[in-house]
DNA sequence: ACAACTAACTAACAAACGTTAGTTTTGTAT
DNA sequence: ATACAAAACTAACGTTTGTTAGTTAGTTGT
Protein backbone atom coordinates (compact mmCIF):
# COMPACT_ATOMS: atom_id res chain seq x y z
CA UNK A 1 0.00 0.00 0.00
CA UNK A 2 2.58 2.33 -1.04
CA UNK A 3 1.17 6.17 -1.35
CA UNK A 4 1.46 7.44 -4.97
CA UNK A 5 0.20 10.93 -5.42
CA UNK A 6 0.50 13.53 -3.22
CA UNK A 7 -2.87 13.11 -1.28
CA UNK A 8 -2.18 9.55 -0.89
CA UNK A 9 1.05 10.20 0.77
CA UNK A 10 -0.79 12.76 3.12
CA UNK A 11 -3.50 10.20 4.33
CA UNK A 12 -0.94 7.51 4.52
CA UNK A 13 1.12 10.00 6.94
CA UNK A 14 -2.04 10.92 8.83
CA UNK A 15 -2.85 7.55 9.77
CA UNK A 16 0.91 6.48 11.16
CA UNK A 17 -0.02 9.85 13.67
CA UNK A 18 -3.63 8.76 13.72
CA UNK A 19 -2.85 5.52 15.11
CA UNK A 20 -0.24 6.66 17.65
CA UNK A 21 -2.20 9.43 19.31
CA UNK A 22 -5.51 9.12 18.16
CA UNK A 23 -7.63 11.45 15.00
CA UNK A 24 -8.66 13.98 17.64
CA UNK A 25 -5.02 14.49 19.66
CA UNK A 26 -3.13 15.24 16.39
CA UNK A 27 -3.46 18.43 14.78
CA UNK A 28 -2.85 19.21 10.96
CA UNK A 29 0.71 21.29 11.83
CA UNK A 30 1.47 17.76 13.22
CA UNK A 31 0.83 16.15 10.00
CA UNK A 32 2.26 19.22 8.07
CA UNK A 33 5.37 18.79 10.10
CA UNK A 34 5.58 15.07 9.12
CA UNK A 35 5.03 15.88 5.51
CA UNK A 36 7.74 18.71 5.52
CA UNK A 37 4.89 21.50 4.43
CA UNK A 38 3.16 23.85 6.25
CA UNK A 39 -0.18 23.21 7.28
CA UNK A 40 -2.10 25.35 5.16
CA UNK A 41 -0.09 23.65 2.12
CA UNK A 42 -1.96 20.63 2.61
CA UNK A 43 -5.01 21.93 1.81
CA UNK A 44 -4.01 22.24 -1.58
CA UNK A 45 -4.57 18.46 -1.90
CA UNK A 46 -7.26 17.32 0.79
CA UNK A 47 -10.03 19.06 1.70
CA UNK A 48 -9.87 18.83 5.64
CA UNK A 49 -8.71 16.63 8.54
CA UNK A 50 -12.61 15.09 8.44
CA UNK A 51 -11.78 13.67 4.72
CA UNK A 52 -8.50 12.03 5.66
CA UNK A 53 -10.37 10.19 8.35
CA UNK A 54 -13.24 9.78 6.10
CA UNK A 55 -11.15 7.74 3.79
CA UNK A 56 -9.01 6.00 5.72
CA UNK A 57 -11.90 4.55 7.55
CA UNK A 58 -14.69 3.84 4.80
CA UNK A 59 -12.10 2.53 2.41
CA UNK A 60 -10.77 -0.01 5.13
CA UNK A 61 -14.63 -1.03 5.78
CA UNK A 62 -15.15 -1.50 2.28
CA UNK A 63 -12.50 -3.85 1.96
CA UNK A 64 -13.90 -6.04 5.22
CA UNK A 65 -17.39 -5.47 3.34
CA UNK A 66 -16.04 -6.79 -0.16
CA UNK A 67 -14.00 -9.59 1.55
CA UNK A 68 -16.93 -10.74 3.41
CA UNK A 69 -18.96 -11.19 0.66
CA UNK A 70 -16.17 -13.09 -1.73
CA UNK A 71 -15.82 -15.75 1.20
CA UNK A 72 -19.84 -16.42 1.29
CA UNK A 73 -20.06 -16.97 -2.07
CA UNK A 74 -17.70 -19.91 -2.00
CA UNK A 75 -18.62 -23.41 -1.78
CA UNK A 76 -17.16 -24.29 1.14
CA UNK A 77 -18.40 -25.42 4.71
CA UNK A 78 -19.13 -22.65 7.67
CA UNK A 79 -16.24 -23.72 9.39
CA UNK A 80 -14.10 -23.12 6.34
CA UNK A 81 -15.63 -19.67 5.96
CA UNK A 82 -14.69 -18.78 9.07
CA UNK A 83 -10.86 -19.71 8.51
CA UNK A 84 -11.40 -17.75 5.62
CA UNK A 85 -12.21 -14.60 7.61
CA UNK A 86 -9.60 -15.06 9.92
CA UNK A 87 -7.44 -14.58 7.04
CA UNK A 88 -8.65 -11.49 5.41
CA UNK A 89 -8.46 -10.11 9.02
CA UNK A 90 -4.81 -11.01 9.12
CA UNK A 91 -3.96 -10.12 5.54
CA UNK A 92 -5.53 -6.57 6.01
CA UNK A 93 -3.97 -6.38 9.62
CA UNK A 94 -0.35 -6.51 7.81
CA UNK A 95 -0.76 -4.18 5.00
CA UNK A 96 -3.65 -1.49 6.84
CA UNK A 97 -2.90 -1.54 10.67
CA UNK A 98 -2.35 2.34 10.49
CA UNK A 99 -5.85 2.46 8.85
CA UNK A 100 -7.07 -0.40 11.07
CA UNK A 101 -6.36 1.24 14.47
CA UNK A 102 -8.58 4.44 12.97
CA UNK A 103 -11.35 1.89 12.08
CA UNK A 104 -11.34 0.78 15.53
CA UNK A 105 -10.18 3.60 17.49
CA UNK A 106 -11.46 6.63 15.95
CA UNK A 107 -14.99 5.66 13.55
CA UNK A 108 -16.91 7.78 16.29
CA UNK A 109 -15.43 11.41 14.88
CA UNK A 110 -16.72 10.15 11.62
CA UNK A 111 -19.30 13.12 10.46
CA UNK A 112 -23.35 12.48 9.04
CA UNK A 113 -23.55 10.52 6.40
CA UNK A 114 -20.22 8.70 6.50
CA UNK A 115 -20.64 7.65 10.48
CA UNK A 116 -23.85 6.65 9.04
CA UNK A 117 -22.48 4.48 6.50
CA UNK A 118 -19.66 2.90 8.57
CA UNK A 119 -22.04 2.08 11.40
CA UNK A 120 -24.54 0.04 8.83
CA UNK A 121 -21.62 -1.47 7.17
CA UNK A 122 -19.94 -2.59 10.48
CA UNK A 123 -23.38 -4.44 11.28
CA UNK A 124 -23.83 -5.39 8.46
CA UNK A 125 -20.63 -7.52 8.12
CA UNK A 126 -21.11 -8.54 11.88
CA UNK A 127 -24.46 -9.96 11.09
CA UNK A 128 -22.99 -11.75 8.11
CA UNK A 129 -20.14 -13.20 10.32
CA UNK A 130 -22.97 -14.14 13.44
CA UNK A 131 -25.03 -16.25 10.63
CA UNK A 132 -21.90 -18.53 9.08
CA UNK A 133 -21.15 -19.02 12.87
CA UNK A 134 -24.71 -19.86 13.54
CA UNK A 135 -24.87 -22.14 10.18
CA UNK A 136 -21.72 -24.25 11.13
CA UNK A 137 -23.66 -25.08 14.71
CA UNK A 138 -26.82 -26.23 12.60
CA UNK A 139 -24.79 -28.42 10.85
CA UNK A 140 -23.03 -29.87 14.43
CA UNK A 141 -19.66 -28.30 13.01
CA UNK A 142 -19.33 -26.01 16.03
CA UNK A 143 -20.27 -26.33 18.80
CA UNK A 144 -23.54 -25.33 20.65
CA UNK A 145 -22.20 -22.14 22.37
CA UNK A 146 -23.84 -18.70 22.02
CA UNK A 147 -23.28 -17.66 18.69
CA UNK A 148 -22.72 -13.91 20.26
CA UNK A 149 -20.00 -14.68 22.76
CA UNK A 150 -18.35 -16.70 19.72
CA UNK A 151 -17.96 -13.66 17.52
CA UNK A 152 -17.16 -11.77 19.75
CA UNK A 153 -14.15 -13.86 21.05
CA UNK A 154 -13.24 -14.08 17.41
CA UNK A 155 -13.60 -10.79 16.71
CA UNK A 156 -12.32 -8.64 19.50
CA UNK A 157 -9.19 -10.72 18.74
CA UNK A 158 -9.11 -10.18 15.10
CA UNK A 159 -9.72 -6.60 15.78
CA UNK A 160 -6.70 -5.79 17.89
CA UNK A 161 -4.18 -8.01 16.27
CA UNK A 162 -2.61 -4.83 14.43
CA UNK A 163 -1.65 -3.70 18.40
CA UNK A 164 0.46 -6.82 18.62
CA UNK A 165 1.65 -7.80 15.30
CA UNK A 166 4.56 -5.36 15.00
CA UNK A 167 5.09 -5.69 18.08
CA UNK A 168 6.72 -9.14 17.55
CA UNK A 169 8.83 -8.65 15.02
CA UNK A 170 6.96 -9.06 12.12
CA UNK A 171 6.30 -13.02 12.06
CA UNK A 172 5.82 -15.00 8.61
CA UNK A 173 2.57 -14.37 8.25
CA UNK A 174 1.60 -18.10 7.05
CA UNK A 175 2.73 -19.00 10.71
CA UNK A 176 0.65 -16.45 12.25
CA UNK A 177 -2.37 -17.36 9.97
CA UNK A 178 -2.19 -21.00 10.77
CA UNK A 179 -1.60 -20.66 14.87
CA UNK A 180 -4.26 -17.98 15.17
CA UNK A 181 -6.77 -20.68 13.26
CA UNK A 182 -5.68 -22.94 15.88
CA UNK A 183 -5.94 -21.17 18.65
CA UNK A 184 -9.18 -19.12 18.08
CA UNK A 185 -10.82 -22.74 16.45
CA UNK A 186 -9.74 -25.43 19.06
CA UNK A 187 -8.46 -23.37 21.79
CA UNK A 188 -5.39 -24.10 24.02
CA UNK A 189 -6.23 -27.20 25.81
CA UNK B 1 -18.18 1.82 42.02
CA UNK B 2 -20.70 4.69 43.15
CA UNK B 3 -18.84 8.12 43.32
CA UNK B 4 -19.66 9.69 47.43
CA UNK B 5 -17.16 12.82 47.10
CA UNK B 6 -17.59 15.64 44.83
CA UNK B 7 -14.01 14.75 43.21
CA UNK B 8 -14.90 11.33 42.60
CA UNK B 9 -18.19 12.05 41.20
CA UNK B 10 -16.84 14.21 38.50
CA UNK B 11 -13.86 11.82 37.65
CA UNK B 12 -17.17 9.12 37.50
CA UNK B 13 -18.75 11.26 35.13
CA UNK B 14 -15.84 12.44 32.69
CA UNK B 15 -14.83 8.81 32.17
CA UNK B 16 -18.60 8.22 30.59
CA UNK B 17 -17.03 11.11 28.60
CA UNK B 18 -13.74 9.35 27.80
CA UNK B 19 -15.47 6.53 26.82
CA UNK B 20 -17.82 7.80 24.79
CA UNK B 21 -15.13 10.43 22.18
CA UNK B 22 -11.42 9.37 23.73
CA UNK B 23 -9.98 11.81 26.04
CA UNK B 24 -8.37 14.28 23.35
CA UNK B 25 -12.38 15.17 22.10
CA UNK B 26 -13.71 15.53 25.54
CA UNK B 27 -13.28 19.37 26.89
CA UNK B 28 -13.35 20.44 30.67
CA UNK B 29 -17.14 22.28 29.21
CA UNK B 30 -18.45 19.23 28.30
CA UNK B 31 -17.72 17.65 31.67
CA UNK B 32 -18.72 20.69 33.41
CA UNK B 33 -21.89 20.42 31.73
CA UNK B 34 -22.29 17.01 32.79
CA UNK B 35 -21.91 18.15 36.29
CA UNK B 36 -24.19 20.85 35.71
CA UNK B 37 -21.40 23.92 36.39
CA UNK B 38 -19.09 26.28 34.79
CA UNK B 39 -15.64 24.61 33.83
CA UNK B 40 -13.90 26.76 36.18
CA UNK B 41 -15.92 25.43 39.22
CA UNK B 42 -14.36 22.11 38.27
CA UNK B 43 -11.27 23.33 39.74
CA UNK B 44 -12.33 23.60 42.88
CA UNK B 45 -12.19 19.59 43.55
CA UNK B 46 -9.42 18.50 40.49
CA UNK B 47 -6.06 19.93 39.74
CA UNK B 48 -6.96 19.58 35.70
CA UNK B 49 -7.83 17.23 32.98
CA UNK B 50 -5.08 15.37 33.48
CA UNK B 51 -5.35 14.55 37.00
CA UNK B 52 -8.63 13.20 36.12
CA UNK B 53 -7.15 10.68 33.42
CA UNK B 54 -4.36 9.91 35.82
CA UNK B 55 -6.79 8.76 38.85
CA UNK B 56 -8.84 6.61 36.46
CA UNK B 57 -6.12 5.01 34.90
CA UNK B 58 -3.92 4.42 37.57
CA UNK B 59 -6.59 3.27 39.79
CA UNK B 60 -7.74 0.72 37.50
CA UNK B 61 -4.10 -0.68 36.67
CA UNK B 62 -3.22 -1.20 40.70
CA UNK B 63 -6.34 -2.97 40.52
CA UNK B 64 -5.45 -5.87 38.22
CA UNK B 65 -1.75 -5.49 39.58
CA UNK B 66 -3.23 -6.86 42.65
CA UNK B 67 -5.62 -9.11 41.26
CA UNK B 68 -3.09 -10.67 39.35
CA UNK B 69 -0.69 -10.83 42.61
CA UNK B 70 -3.06 -12.64 44.64
CA UNK B 71 -4.33 -15.28 41.66
CA UNK B 72 -0.16 -16.26 41.90
CA UNK B 73 -0.28 -16.97 45.14
CA UNK B 74 -2.51 -19.30 45.02
CA UNK B 75 -2.33 -23.35 45.56
CA UNK B 76 -3.56 -23.82 41.90
CA UNK B 77 -2.78 -25.29 38.50
CA UNK B 78 -2.09 -22.78 35.49
CA UNK B 79 -4.86 -23.63 33.95
CA UNK B 80 -7.02 -22.71 37.02
CA UNK B 81 -5.10 -19.62 37.16
CA UNK B 82 -6.10 -18.21 34.02
CA UNK B 83 -9.32 -19.22 34.96
CA UNK B 84 -9.28 -17.23 37.85
CA UNK B 85 -7.72 -14.28 35.41
CA UNK B 86 -10.44 -14.71 33.37
CA UNK B 87 -13.11 -14.13 36.35
CA UNK B 88 -10.73 -11.11 37.17
CA UNK B 89 -11.02 -9.43 33.93
CA UNK B 90 -14.81 -9.64 33.62
CA UNK B 91 -15.53 -8.72 36.99
CA UNK B 92 -13.34 -5.43 36.37
CA UNK B 93 -15.40 -5.05 33.42
CA UNK B 94 -18.50 -5.38 34.41
CA UNK B 95 -17.63 -3.00 37.78
CA UNK B 96 -15.87 -0.42 35.81
CA UNK B 97 -16.04 -0.46 32.39
CA UNK B 98 -15.84 3.35 31.78
CA UNK B 99 -12.22 3.54 33.22
CA UNK B 100 -11.39 0.47 31.46
CA UNK B 101 -11.92 2.44 28.25
CA UNK B 102 -9.71 4.93 28.72
CA UNK B 103 -7.12 2.46 30.35
CA UNK B 104 -7.16 0.81 26.65
CA UNK B 105 -7.47 4.04 24.48
CA UNK B 106 -5.83 6.90 26.56
CA UNK B 107 -2.96 5.49 28.25
CA UNK B 108 -1.06 7.25 25.60
CA UNK B 109 -1.97 11.06 26.80
CA UNK B 110 -0.83 10.10 30.79
CA UNK B 111 2.64 12.63 31.27
CA UNK B 112 5.71 11.14 32.54
CA UNK B 113 6.00 9.78 35.69
CA UNK B 114 2.00 8.50 35.30
CA UNK B 115 2.81 7.40 31.89
CA UNK B 116 6.41 5.34 33.30
CA UNK B 117 4.38 3.99 35.71
CA UNK B 118 1.09 2.68 33.75
CA UNK B 119 3.73 1.27 30.89
CA UNK B 120 5.43 -0.40 33.57
CA UNK B 121 2.78 -1.82 35.42
CA UNK B 122 1.40 -2.86 32.20
CA UNK B 123 4.78 -5.17 30.90
CA UNK B 124 4.78 -6.60 34.61
CA UNK B 125 1.04 -7.83 34.09
CA UNK B 126 1.38 -9.26 30.47
CA UNK B 127 4.93 -10.96 31.87
CA UNK B 128 3.32 -12.74 34.85
CA UNK B 129 0.05 -13.88 32.35
CA UNK B 130 2.99 -14.69 30.14
CA UNK B 131 4.63 -16.95 33.10
CA UNK B 132 1.61 -18.78 33.82
CA UNK B 133 0.76 -19.72 30.36
CA UNK B 134 4.26 -21.20 29.78
CA UNK B 135 4.03 -23.22 33.12
CA UNK B 136 0.73 -24.84 31.97
CA UNK B 137 2.62 -25.91 28.92
CA UNK B 138 5.05 -26.56 30.47
CA UNK B 139 3.55 -29.49 33.01
CA UNK B 140 1.23 -30.22 29.80
CA UNK B 141 -2.08 -28.79 30.92
CA UNK B 142 -1.82 -26.33 27.71
CA UNK B 143 -0.83 -26.85 24.15
CA UNK B 144 1.86 -26.20 23.53
CA UNK B 145 1.78 -23.41 20.85
CA UNK B 146 3.60 -19.67 20.79
CA UNK B 147 3.02 -18.58 24.56
CA UNK B 148 2.80 -15.03 22.93
CA UNK B 149 -0.13 -16.20 20.42
CA UNK B 150 -2.33 -17.99 23.50
CA UNK B 151 -1.36 -14.44 25.81
CA UNK B 152 -2.31 -12.52 22.82
CA UNK B 153 -5.35 -14.21 21.84
CA UNK B 154 -7.20 -14.15 25.69
CA UNK B 155 -5.38 -10.82 26.80
CA UNK B 156 -7.02 -9.05 23.31
CA UNK B 157 -10.77 -10.61 24.21
CA UNK B 158 -10.64 -9.56 27.83
CA UNK B 159 -9.25 -6.32 27.09
CA UNK B 160 -12.50 -5.44 24.59
CA UNK B 161 -15.21 -7.21 26.60
CA UNK B 162 -16.33 -3.73 27.90
CA UNK B 163 -17.26 -3.01 24.46
CA UNK B 164 -19.27 -5.52 24.06
CA UNK B 165 -20.40 -6.23 27.62
CA UNK B 166 -23.38 -3.64 27.43
CA UNK B 167 -24.39 -4.05 23.96
CA UNK B 168 -25.74 -7.17 25.11
CA UNK B 169 -28.07 -5.98 27.69
CA UNK B 170 -25.98 -7.48 30.76
CA UNK B 171 -26.26 -10.86 30.34
CA UNK B 172 -25.58 -12.64 34.05
CA UNK B 173 -21.79 -12.51 34.95
CA UNK B 174 -21.90 -15.99 35.98
CA UNK B 175 -22.61 -17.35 32.75
CA UNK B 176 -20.82 -14.91 31.17
CA UNK B 177 -18.24 -16.40 33.04
CA UNK B 178 -18.65 -19.84 31.89
CA UNK B 179 -18.81 -18.99 27.90
CA UNK B 180 -15.79 -17.05 27.77
CA UNK B 181 -13.84 -19.82 30.15
CA UNK B 182 -15.39 -22.29 27.38
CA UNK B 183 -14.42 -20.66 24.44
CA UNK B 184 -11.04 -19.07 25.25
CA UNK B 185 -9.81 -22.44 26.58
CA UNK B 186 -11.50 -25.28 24.83
CA UNK B 187 -12.44 -23.00 21.36
CA UNK B 188 -15.24 -23.20 19.67
CA UNK B 189 -15.10 -27.11 18.06
C1' DA C 1 8.43 33.18 -24.71
C1' DC C 2 4.29 32.89 -22.60
C1' DA C 3 0.35 30.99 -20.40
C1' DA C 4 -1.46 27.59 -17.31
C1' DC C 5 -1.06 24.62 -13.69
C1' DT C 6 0.81 22.68 -9.45
C1' DA C 7 2.24 23.03 -4.98
C1' DA C 8 4.46 25.36 -1.85
C1' DC C 9 4.44 29.72 1.04
C1' DT C 10 3.05 33.87 4.60
C1' DA C 11 -0.38 35.93 7.26
C1' DA C 12 -4.27 35.87 9.54
C1' DC C 13 -8.90 34.63 11.23
C1' DA C 14 -12.56 33.18 14.42
C1' DA C 15 -13.43 29.69 17.48
C1' DA C 16 -12.32 26.64 21.06
C1' DC C 17 -9.08 25.10 24.40
C1' DG C 18 -7.27 24.45 29.53
C1' DT C 19 -6.64 27.24 33.13
C1' DT C 20 -6.32 31.33 36.54
C1' DA C 21 -7.98 35.16 39.40
C1' DG C 22 -11.20 37.29 41.93
C1' DT C 23 -16.01 37.38 43.55
C1' DT C 24 -20.45 35.78 45.12
C1' DT C 25 -23.49 32.39 46.93
C1' DT C 26 -24.61 28.62 50.07
C1' DG C 27 -24.53 25.81 54.02
C1' DT C 28 -22.84 25.03 58.83
C1' DA C 29 -21.15 25.72 63.38
C1' DT C 30 -20.71 28.96 67.05
C1' DA D 1 -26.38 37.15 64.00
C1' DT D 2 -21.57 36.23 62.79
C1' DA D 3 -17.76 33.86 61.02
C1' DC D 4 -15.92 30.45 58.19
C1' DA D 5 -15.35 27.20 54.67
C1' DA D 6 -16.98 24.97 50.57
C1' DA D 7 -18.44 25.41 46.03
C1' DA D 8 -20.39 27.80 42.75
C1' DC D 9 -19.94 31.95 39.69
C1' DT D 10 -18.08 35.76 35.97
C1' DA D 11 -14.47 37.33 33.29
C1' DA D 12 -10.58 36.82 31.17
C1' DC D 13 -5.85 35.04 29.89
C1' DG D 14 -2.70 33.17 26.50
C1' DT D 15 -2.47 29.16 23.29
C1' DT D 16 -3.75 26.20 20.02
C1' DT D 17 -7.04 24.73 16.71
C1' DG D 18 -8.82 24.03 11.69
C1' DT D 19 -9.19 26.73 7.98
C1' DT D 20 -9.13 30.69 4.38
C1' DA D 21 -7.10 34.22 1.37
C1' DG D 22 -3.75 35.84 -1.31
C1' DT D 23 1.00 35.25 -3.10
C1' DT D 24 5.14 33.09 -5.00
C1' DA D 25 8.25 29.70 -7.03
C1' DG D 26 8.83 25.77 -10.12
C1' DT D 27 7.26 22.87 -13.91
C1' DT D 28 4.90 21.80 -18.22
C1' DG D 29 2.62 22.43 -22.78
C1' DT D 30 2.29 25.23 -26.83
Amino acid sequence: MKPTTRKEEIIFQASQLFKEKGFSAVTMRDIAQLMGMKAASLYNHIEGKQEILSILILDLAKGFTSGMREIEQMKISPLQKIEKLIELHIDITVNQSEALASLNNDWMHLEDQDLEEFVRMREDYEEHFRNIIKEGISVGQIQPRHPEVILFSILSTLRTLYLWYQKRGKLDVNILKRDMVAVLLRGII
